[in-house]
DNA sequence: CCTTTATATACCTTGACACGTATATGCTCT
DNA sequence: AGAGCATATACGTGTCAAGGTATATAAAGG
């Protein structure tokens, strides 16, 4: 269990942190708002917190787990990079219908030279050349 | 292999997303930078290109892989829920000074009783208060 | 055609992890 | 001290996914 990505690969995992993120609870609190068995509950917990997700205050028998976002910030620093996609989804598909309807969208070294237009057996390709 | 955030928990689809994240790259040249087995690359790529993290487009023999968003997009929505600790870093440790050094956090039925201030067995944990 | 290049897939093995069940630990209150 | 609650941990089990190796498919070029 490295990563930070691996630890919120586990939709219970995220399912304890979104339910933080709220307010801090008590081991029994998540248990029952999120219908999960106890010890799946602190088993989660303990993953978390050894990744830095969370911490835990003794209140008596309780324990009270809060978030803490460092590492999330991780995941958002790793997600920057792709940001810059966000607002080009429309522009995307512009280029997209570009590439599928004319033949010079961007540079290209070898151009049109006729094909057919027979389908390709992989769904979700699309064919923009040949040569 | 269901929710986006399995997919990116693997170090090399990672790897992957962030290389085509500069600009589009054939297999071969993915499999070249990060040095990975060429079939490791194909299967990577598959269920990345399932999970509509990438889409191919075939030229000549080689097949040009490039980023489709959407996915990670969705990452980035579940993170929103979790930016407003970002800032709150300072405001965080803040409030953890307050709640170690009083002894009326929050809301709380039973109050102090006098204990004594031995240690918690785990570590990492933070005692706030006693009763 | 036959070879080379590029990519995809099949099969097998291995290891990690999530879960359930049972049990341990620790605290509180009477 | 004993009962009961709250949480953590140990253990056994099944599943699933990642990697390696070998092979299939397909296009290019001589």
């Amino acid at each position: 269990m490295e990563s930070v990505f691996e630890i919120i690969a586990e939709p219970n995992r995220r399912a304890i942190l979104s339910l933080l993120a709220s307010s801090q609870q008590s081991v029994g609190e998540i248990e029952r708002q999120l219908r999960m068995p106890q010890p799946t509950v602190s088993k989660h917990l303990r993953v978390l917190r050894e990744a830095g997700f969370v911490e835990s205050t003794v209140d008596a028998q309780r324990r009270l787990y809060r978030l803490k976002p460092e590492p999330l910030h991780e995941v958002e620093v790793w997600l920057a990079q792709f940001r810059r996609f966000w607002s080009a989804h429309v522009d995307a598909l512009e280029r997209h219908l570009d590439r599928i309807n004319q033949s010079t969208p961007t540079k290209r070294k070898t151009r049109k030279r006729g094909r057919s237009p027979n389908r390709e057996r992989d769904i979700g390709e699309t064919k923009c050349k040949s040569k």
